[in-house]
DNA sequence: CTGGATCCACGCTGATACTG
DNA sequence: CAGTATCAGCGTGGATCCAG
């Protein structure tokens, strides 16, 4: 392994089983745990916090507690995050025109 | 699932363990079998046929097998693979960039 | 509201041996 | 040379219940 090292650093970081759908949410903007939850069919709790930690780790995304009650968490992407935008574009329109 | 759908798409059809590296060795070219084996440090034959008999099924990569003795056979893009070219080389960009 | 903890199944991956 | 067959292991992902 050497250069394709690259490739596959940048895809398990994004290749998670939720992380897409996630990261194609986020680049629309902030957003709330609730909002994510509820627009992304299937995923369960746990999933959703596995991904969202691990990219977290990995900064991509931010995550921003409000102490307030009730409860309130927002995540967003990084600067990080954001250089990934015209990747995951083209990732997208891709995969959009090559599916059947 | 609705857009994100092509990002998962896409991600699936090169996000094998195995698919990185041999996808950045044929941007390089038509390659034969035992050029990919040897060129791939730790790959089993075993992995290496099941992750290209994955890209031949979804259209990435061409089989060329050559009726002679000793057998020869080589593995080359498709168009469709080619069309990943600008993607693959992003995503080894930032990954390089990005990992420490 | 936003998670954490636990338990479990399945699929991917790998080692090893064999073949047209 | 270019694979196939078989079996085993481990980690990712999932269901469900519990908590600050």
């Amino acid at each position: 392994m050497d250069k394709d090292c690259g490739m596959s650093y940048t895809l398990n970081t994004i290749g998670g089983r939720w992380k897409p759908a996630i990261l194609y949410r986020l680049i629309g903007g902030k957003m709330r745990y609730s909002e994510l939850r509820d627009s992304i069919p299937n995923v369960t709790e746990r999933m959703l916090v596995l991904q969202l930690r691990e990219m977290e780790k990995d900064g991509l995304i931010n995550r921003i507690v409000y102490a307030e009650v009730p409860p309130r968490v927002e995540y967003e992407l990084t600067e990080k995050g954001n250089s990934l935008k015209p990747i995951l574009k083209s990732l997208s329109e891709w995969g959009v025109k090559n599916r059947d």
